[in-house]
DNA sequence: TCATCCAGTTAACAACTGTTCTCCGGAATT
DNA sequence: AATTCCGGAGAACAGTTGTTAACTGGATGA
């Protein structure tokens, strides 16, 4: 099924990932929209103009960035809340998993929390399609779960969200700890599976 | 005790106002990083020098544009929160104080938001900084609460920052949804109503 | 083998940026 | 009335920006 590519495509290829790469770091101390096209070529070691051989503008980039960051969390997402034993080994898992994910890729999601509101309306776009996606896929794991009985659709997709926001809170969080001191990661850690427990304790309570 | 301003510092004061509006302004279709100085001087109709006048430069402007927004809302924080009959009567009362906050100072809420992950340091502390005072003065609203029987400090400080930035999730909806139907708010205030209402649930059956 | 394609280069453009220094004129102080 | 103060204007600085056009040379496909 993999074709292997042509030498040409694959060296095009290359050098978009390089541009991707240098514009990813160089977004970590600044926003998107005073992000230039010839500061990233700069860094890649390529000319100003190679830059429209591969993005239409640094929003068009953006947009790219934002599918690399989460395009390849859905599969992550869904096993993760669905592997259930008990509900406080899933909250602990799930943090655990949020703390990995910001350790290994703490650029990316450094972009995410940063673009979401930001001052570029594409790739704000695109960041609530990828969000608007994970909710409805925790929905969808939710509602296999035995507690899902009388709850409809509405309240699973709130329920969803308040989980998906909760989670990027604590991604954030887990950022800005991450050049502190391990206890300080702890504490982050300890507040936000707290914080878990008690959104699950209320879905437990909801229908009395 | 209100001294006076004579014409010269009331002269200062105005046009200083006139570049944190016009900033204001400009700030809602892009980040605080690629605000230029000239531009802001430009929208006011003054010459770009005059800036240094009353700031540093756009990143100092921003730490004041944060006070601007944030500083007048403590006191109405408190309120909400302390002015309980139910505790339904509470939530409803501050889902329809964020609205009516979004809907008369867009802008303001709007580069809160936005800058709160952004890419400048010294406003992201700022905004961390007025957020985390939120946060204490809603703890020590719940501490008041004979429903606070039995929660450390600690547990306090944990739920206070949910409310909080389940508040600030709230808001950025809201903006979304505000040139969005009526009914497209609507559904923002009722599935934020029910998030609110799931968390102090949870509260509720915290200590079992 | 030869013609075509196309990722990347080079050069040039007008427009824009933050910052410095010098100056002006009216308010504030003595 | 004379002097100091100071918010703002003006001009100039070296660098930067996005975008255009025409070109080069190696991979591609006939």
């Amino acid at each position: 099924m993999s074709h292997t590519l042509g030498i040409r495509q694959a060296q095009k290829q290359k050098t978009r990932q390089a541009l991707l790469d240098a514009a990813l770091a160089l977004l970590e101390e600044q926003s998107l929209s005073s992000l230039g096209l010839r500061e990233v070529t700069r860094a890649v070691g390529v000319a100003p103009t190679a830059f429209y051989r591969h993005f239409r503008s640094t929003a068009d980039l953006g947009v790219a960035l934002v599918e690399e960051a989460l395009g390849s969390l859905h599969p992550m997402i869904r096993t993760t809340v669905t592997t259930a034993e008990s509900s406080d080994e899933r909250i602990t898992r799930a943090v655990e998993l949020i703390e990995g994910y910001v350790t290994a890729h703490s650029a990316h999601v450094r972009f995410i929390a940063r673009e979401r509101h930001g001052g570029v309306q594409p790739v704000r776009e695109a960041i609530r399609e990828q969000l608007g996606r994970f909710a409805e896929e925790v929905r969808d794991e939710l509602a296999k779960d035995p507690e899902a009985e009388g709850w409809n659709d509405d309240d699973l997709l709130m329920l969803s969200h308040l989980y998906v926001d909760q989670m990027l809170i604590t991604a954030s969080l887990f950022l800005e700890a991450l050049e502190a001191a391990p206890e300080e990661r702890e504490r982050v850690a300890a507040r936000a599976t707290r914080q878990m427990r008690l959104i699950s304790i209320g879905r437990h309570h909801w229908h009395d």
